[in-house]
DNA sequence: TAGAGCCTGGACAACGTTGTCAGGGGAATG
DNA sequence: CATTCCCCTGACAACGTTGTCCAGGCTCTA
């Protein structure tokens, strides 16, 4: 008693260790830890008796002592940029499975697109001494994770590529995606098409207005400034944006979205106006189908899956030079894009 | 270099260790360790030599080390049942957001409905030393959690109630929400009421039907138990049911739906036919405005953030009982769920 | 029956950190 | 100038586990 009196909190509420089943099964620790861990070496009457003591006591191996001294977590951190987005629920998912196959914990958590908060959270998850890491990047700089990846975290980066090192990337074909999406639009007929997307700091936001202008370019068609509007995810900024291109006086006669939150807003403000409008957007959205709604569509499983998959395998010692993966996308015609022009 | 070569695995990657950064910046450990966690009594000149070292040798604390001393891992765990669902995304984030305020971080896994799933991933968990839990029950039989939560792992249920044990709850009202979203239907005019739901293992999907009976009975309306359909979540079978349903020589005029993703298909096949038949769904989705499906919305981001708030006050010592928390619904009407009944 | 070899079990150190405690040096005071 | 006190610093043990190594007992063989 006064031996422990010197501490102050009581350590996980005084939880069996194996020394107690130890005493308990009138053996040695390391038999412990041996039948605990499914060794050899233990008689089939040792191994009952320790099982019965750690049942007896509810004994649970701590984990944290184990990671101590194995040097391995058997963890892997995931830091994505909003866990309630409906398009990273499969990407998160088809990464749990993986870990899982693997037998690793995930531990996740938002960036909220906030550089710094991304940065805190993957430090705080190199601290813990993840194995490896996912990332889905808010900040164009990497760089404060040299240290980290100089001593061993795996890094594979999703959706984004890293800014100002070079790692691992999966992600899905945001300009081939979207200059298939415009000019799909321009095969219906289209001349004047707007484009709303998220801020130019996001690499799939430059990629895919990159897509936009080639499509536009491909088809000679000219682009007029006022038709791009650029960090607009905020409902009502998107709001805006579709009212002013369809209200102008030379208006545009289709948009193209450029992520799966702007296109929810862009169809609700399109439903509230008497002329139908012809629409496109990146990313697949739940319902998409009975709404009609023409999307290019990425597989956030297939990305999650590849990126989980590559994590693990340089966890088992693959080596080689950092490489891209780039996954197909693909144009889902389902009536909102094949809307013909109007005549302004 | 001979005494380290009897250890077979690389540990982190040699990392740095407070011991290189003391003897770096010509300090004692302890001094490191009082830097490092920024506590009081070191000279600003010693401090800042143990800044440089710090960063010079891109040192990161090992929190595996500083858990195994402490006792509190400052983390937390989330089983949900699909980390995919859209469902669950907002409780996620809602959950990490109150995690984050308090500190932790957040370690999650889908337990897939499997309730052998759900304890081993409860149980991975707590042999991390998770500080709390907060887990929407598969299975109902959580007596293997009783050690646990003997030695102090804090534990909310949400969604569902604990199986077999007295525990914290937080859920919303199924019964009043069913009932009143049933109860809408029959004010619209509707006597032969379908109700399509998940498992009767699952509590939500018991309550929901007994919030239907209890509706039906309210306006003394007979059921026919043909009109009844449980465990039918897969899409191939709940098109069957709705199928079934309308196509019954005497057919409901209504349908209830018992979640989302019943919904989802619900909606899809009463797309496919000819006559819009009413329909009243739980669970709000994504777009349902604009689809025009009525639902009863329950509120997931305030489930997360209710059970989480309520795990961290344990944490922090709050006693007394096990309190369960009912959140209420609220009906959204849209206009599917005002369809009047069409002679069968 | 003695020796060799194998199998089981346990003592011990180490993982990297933090709590405790004691010592040393400087400033303030008589 | 001596003494007291306080502040800063570092040595040390401990957290619970696992890797290494050694001892003792057993079996098998010559």
């Amino acid at each position: 008693m006064a031996e422990t009196a010197r501490h102050s909190e009581p350590r996980y509420g005084n939880r069996p260790t194996m020394k107690d089943v130890a005493a308990r099964a009138g053996v040695g620790l390391k038999t412990v830890s041996r039948v605990v861990n499914g060794e050899s070496g233990v008689t089939s009457d040792t191994e009952r008796r320790v099982q019965e003591a750690i049942e007896a006591l509810g004994f649970r191996r701590n984990d944290s002592a184990r990671v101590l001294r194995k040097g391995r977590t058997a963890s892997i951190g995931l830091v994505l940029e909003d866990l309630a987005d409906p398009f990273y629920g499969p990407l998160n998912r088809a990464v749990e499975e993986v870990a899982r196959a693997h037998g690793a914990l995930l531990i996740n958590g938002s960036s909220a697109e906030d550089p710094e908060r991304e940065q805190e959270l993957v430090l705080a998850l190199c601290a813990r001494r993840v194995d490896g890491l996912i990332v889905i990047p808010a900040g164009d700089d990497h760089r404060y994770l040299e240290p980290e990846i100089a001593a061993g975290v795996a890094t594979v980066f999703v959706d984004r590529p890293a800014g100002k090192i070079d790692a691992d990337v999966v992600r899905s074909d945001s300009f081939g995606g979207a200059r298939d999406g415009v000019a799909h639009l321009i095969a219906n007929g289209h001349r004047r098409i707007g484009f709303i997307g998220d801020q130019p700091r996001i690499h799939t936001a430059i990629e895919r207005l990159r897509g936009y202008h080639a499509a536009m370019e491909d088809a000679s068609l000219r682009v007029d400034e006022s038709w791009v509007s650029l960090g607009t995810t905020a409902p009502d900024r998107v709001a805006t944006a579709v009212t002013t291109l369809l209200d102008a006086p030379d208006p545009v006669t289709a948009i193209f979205s450029g992520n799966n939150r702007v296109t929810v807003t862009a169809v609700r403000t399109l439903a509230g106006r008497k002329r139908p409008t012809a629409l496109v957007g990146f990313d697949d959205i739940e319902l998409a189908d009975l709404l009609g709604i023409t999307v290019v569509s990425q597989d956030a499983a297939a990305l999650g899956r590849t990126a989980a998959e590559s994590l693990f395998r340089r966890l088992e010692g693959a080596g080689g030079a950092p490489d891209q993966k780039v996954l197909p996308t693909r144009l889902i015609a389902r009536g909102s894009g094949e809307i013909p022009p109007h005549e302004g």
